[in-house]
RNA sequence: CGCGGGGUGGAGCAGUCCGGUAGCUCGCGAGGCUCAUAACCUCGAGGCCCUAGGUUCAAAUCCUAGCCCCGCAA
């Protein structure tokens, strides 16, 4: 249904909610809009890094360079942040890869209610993690949605959708990078539909919704009786992190880059553990797999620098039918 | 002081516990063999063993301090 435009004879007044790098392009389109952006709402800094250090989030690093007041509230439901949202008078929140579930009193605050950025095809893919998923469940495609929000996450109408193809060495990184991008642009044009009048919202198709659930480390771990493709897939999907990884002698190691070896290197006769090491090659390690093998062509131990598995090689001791995993 | 691994010719590693001529797999150079080769053989160059102190007749190795890289965790 057609949404009503808003008062045009001023400019907006936005709260931007937004934590990570994803969502810093979307702040950055906001900016150079002729909306105003009164204030920008962020996680609270958290110690991180390898010495535990207090580090600030990128959307609040990229407010304060542009002189854009930062609340980072403890608690999303405590009636201080409501407070202090109200007290910034927004027509609108732009939300985008916050972190927390809003509730309903900072849903029903803005005039215009609040919307979302998110990195996929909704209905498909609600939750905390679609992009690395799209790509871990081998889709052809994905892209953005800008929705309106809803209590039930991720559930609400959507405003404006963009459409991206996967390439085939698609990783979550680069996915990321790409609809962080993609995201910020959708933003805006929702924005000026929205002025004009043109704005339209459209429910989505319950039946066809799917969730992407928050990435856990364990994730990573391969499977090696899934078929090679599968785990393909995982290795891009996780990249750069948290990454696909498996165990060599025991120590964690990481899967940085493979493809899949359709060629059938063993004797069907003679069965061939997954896991196993198929063949060594200069440009890669045969593993085998449920279903044809993984050509692995990158890889980091643990402690160690990324290497290409030439590199890797030469100053170890790997044999045919070591077993990975173990 | 969150936990842990590591810095050794151009690359990746061993050697460090138990001080005593610095080694392996490659790469590089020259030559050979071959119809041919990212194959094979021979020879060769290339190292302030992260830095600064200390211990010792003697330190890559032991002690102290520092710098840098990386994994976990978050």
């Amino acid at each position: 249904m057609p949404i009503p435009p808003p008062d045009l004879s001023r400019p907006l007044r936005l709260v931007f909610m937004g934590t990570p790098d994803f969502a810093v392009p979307s702040l950055q389109a906001l900016l150079t809009r002729e909306e105003e952006v009164v204030g920008v709402v962020a996680q609270p800094d958290k110690p991180s890094g390898r010495h535990m250090v207090l580090h600030a989030p990128p959307v609040k690093k990229y407010a304060f360079a542009h002189q854009v007041p930062v609340f980072q509230p403890q608690k999303i439901r405590a009636a201080e942040t409501l407070a202090h949202l109200r007290d910034w008078q927004p027509d609108l929140i732009v939300v985008a890869a916050y972190g927390k579930i809003l509730p309903r009193p900072i849903l029903d605050l803005p005039p215009y209610g609040c919307i979302n950025v998110h990195a996929s095809l909704l209905p498909k893919y609600r939750g905390a993690a679609p992009i690395q998923w799209a790509i871990a469940r081998g889709e052809t495609h994905s892209g953005v949605t800008i929705m309106k929000m809803s209590e039930q996450m991720d559930a609400g109408d959507i405003l404006v959708q963009t459409q991206v193809e996967l390439g085939d060495n698609e990783t979550g990184g680069s996915l990321h990078d790409k609809l962080a991008i993609l995201g910020a642009q959708a933003l805006g044009e929702a924005l000026a539909l929205f002025k004009q009048g043109k704005l339209s919202a459209s429910p989505q198709n319950e039946a066809a919704a799917s969730y992407a659930p928050m990435l856990k480390k364990e994730d990573g771990q391969i499977n090696w009786t899934q078929d090679a493709v599968s785990i393909e897939q995982r290795v891009r999907a996780f990249y750069p992190w948290p990454s696909a990884y498996t165990y060599l002698a025991g120590r964690r190691l990481k899967i940085l880059g493979a493809g899949v070896g359709k060629e059938n290197v063993f004797a069907p006769s003679v069965p061939v553990a997954p896991g196993s090491v198929l063949g060594i090659e200069a440009t890669h390690l045969s593993i085998a797999t449920g279903k044809d093998c993984l050509h692995i062509s990158t890889v980091q131990l643990e402690g160690k620098k990324t290497l290409p598995i030439s590199e890797f090689l030469k100053g170890r001791n790997i044999v045919l039918g070591l077993r990975l995993g173990i």
